[in-house]
DNA sequence: AAATGGTATTCCCAGACAGGAATATAGATC
DNA sequence: GATCTATATTCCTGTCTGGGAATACCATTT
């Protein structure tokens, strides 16, 4: 992966909180979409543009579809992304992402990462 | 300094190879063009765009431009620039410039960090 | 003052991209 | 099949940016 690429996609202050909060684990579009309270098309497009560019992954999972960080990051990735998390540790804005994630994952106790049922998810909504 | 503005400055593969030369020391603008092999134009550019941001410092030395990295950078800044050279140390691309570099460095006797005469530098061309 | 060398700026164009509104698609449920 | 939820895409617009040609600017030398 070239490092130009990846610098590309961390050069929007939406796409940083994206992979800021993505650190954390996977998450679903709606619920990047109360974490970082955006609009859904913002969201949508930016995680594209880094899927396409092979910072993050996808996969459907019934209804929604689940993001997470490469299984297997380039080098350079994976020392940009550590790069990214320690620059951050501080920075109020990115910390209050962190905590709407938080009070999301206290009432939401879907496990993304379950394996999918065979014909359903079993739940209509997401959260 | 803003890390996403940092980021604006290293998504360009030519302001990444200035960055990457200029963290062996000081240089000026036309050894930066024998060393990248790009026009005058391109390297001013780019030059100009990083010293706006704070990304490089420049101090007028008789007829010509020093260019240096920061004296006193930003703990992003200073993450993010060893995180570079960190990941671009096999870059062949990149380490062409460090070759073409050294070449110069053996021709070219000029200290560019030595005090400035008080009214000529004392030489006619930069090497 | 004129000439010369080094650097920055202006003007132009083409492409990339962010944002939002509206619409389309996909999967699940009824 | 109709409906609903979640997500993606299209269309539009304004802005930013990269590249190059030409030119302006600044300092030095003659």
């Amino acid at each position: 992966m070239e490092l130009v690429t990846i610098y590309q996609c961390l050069c929007d202050l939406t796409r940083l909180r994206l992979l800021h909060v993505l650190a954390q684990g996977p998450l679903c579009v709606c619920d990047f979409q109360a974490v970082l309270a955006e609009p859904q098309v913002k969201i949508s497009k930016h995680l594209g543009y880094l899927r396409a560019r092979g910072l993050v992954e996808a996969k459907r999972r019934g209804n929604w579809v689940v993001y997470a960080l490469p299984a297997k990051p380039s080098a350079g990735l994976r020392a940009n992304l550590a790069c990214l998390q320690d620059c951050l540790a501080d920075d109020p804005r990115f910390q209050r992402d962190l905590a709407r994630l938080r009070r999301l994952e206290s009432t939401c106790a879907v496990d993304k990462l379950a394996p999918v049922p065979a014909t359903s998810v079993g739940r209509k909504r997401c959260c």
